[in-house]
DNA sequence: AGACCGCCCACTGTAAAATT
DNA sequence: AATTTTACAGTGGGCGGTCT
């Protein structure tokens, strides 16, 4: 399959898609499409890459991903198949002055939150419960149950994923490159990786990478090194509550616990241990 | 667009102290 | 005892400028 530009699989007349994606994991690309995403995941859990940001996800979690914006679901292989609901469409899907009505005025807070991608944060059972519906509905009630679904996105309490707008697509091969970069750190994060490093296996120097990976994700790679090495740290610190704070320092590809501890409380707040223990609650 | 140079500051790890 | 914070010094990365 291709990386990039995705397009998402559309049957002539039909404008709203709903997709099941149960395999033993997501595809894993990285990759963006014009189609607004909804996803609520059934089983699984992973890191969520987008935009410019690394998040986890897991079962129970719903997720919208604005139009263009790069993402990849990169999930960690279970027994169980990752498995997920998705419903795609665009705002233009229903002519190109739909959404424009009066009528839908009160969704304008979903379509504004949705171009840097967020989670659902309340009402998640209900709005789980009506993506899965979807899926058995016959056209006209999914229809109808879908603007219910972009009513409740527009209400509830959301959190952003990503603070960088993606103002223009990306070629392929930029994709392609990017796909490489984050395939090799996904895999490497829990050593140390040099500029050097990194920049040689993108075929630049170090100084055309910099620019290269800040110009397309807003951050430096190594702001998103750190990221993506506490989040892995959060994931181990939620599921395996006996591990110490040094083994989880080493374990995410931090060299020092100092260090570790900085970089965890500047992103997330809160120390490690404080971390571990507001999950016990 | 990428390569090369150079300055400056942010990040890193060590060690030790403070806090739980 | 384990974890977190602080101080400090050395280094590597960020980035602006300039050239190809």
């Amino acid at each position: 399959m291709k990386v990039y530009p995705f397009k998402i699989p559309k049957p002539v007349d039909e404008h709203l898609i709903v997709q099941i994606d149960k395999e033993p994991i997501f595809y894993n690309r990285l990759h963006q499409h014009e189609e607004i995403q909804i996803s609520h995941i059934i089983n699984g859990n992973g890191k969520l890459l987008v935009g410019d940001s690394v998040h986890q996800f897991s079962a129970g979690d719903t997720y919208v991903i604005g139009s263009n914006l790069p993402h990849i679901f990169k999930s960690i292989p279970q027994e169980k198949d990752a498995h997920m609901v998705t419903v795609f469409f665009t705002d233009k899907s229903f002519g190109s002055d739909f959404f424009m009505l009066p009528y839908f005025k009160d969704l304008k807070q979903f379509f504004f939150n949705a171009t840097t991608g967020f989670k659902v944060i309340t009402n998640k059972e209900i709005i789980a419960q009506q993506l899965i519906e979807l899926q058995s509905q016959n056209r006209l009630k999914r229809f109808i149950s879908f603007l219910e679904l972009l009513e409740n996105l527009s209400q509830i309490s959301t959190e952003p994923l990503s603070s960088f707008i993606y103002s223009k697509t990306l070629s392929v091969n930029e994709g392609e490159r990017l796909q490489e970069i984050f395939d090799f750190v996904l895999k490497n994060f829990q050593q140390s990786i040099s500029l050097d490093e990194i920049s040689k296996m993108a075929f630049m120097t170090p100084n055309a990478f910099c620019k290269f990976f800040k110009q397309r994700t807003n951050k430096t790679f190594f702001q998103f090194l750190i990221e993506l090495r506490i989040e892995h740290a959060c994931q181990l610190l939620s599921s395996k509550k006996e591990l110490n704070i040094n083994l989880v320092s080493d374990m995410s590809g931090f060299n020092s616990i100092s260090n570790f501890n900085k970089k965890f409380k500047k992103l997330k707040g809160i120390t490690p241990t404080q971390y571990q223990q507001s999950l016990l609650q």
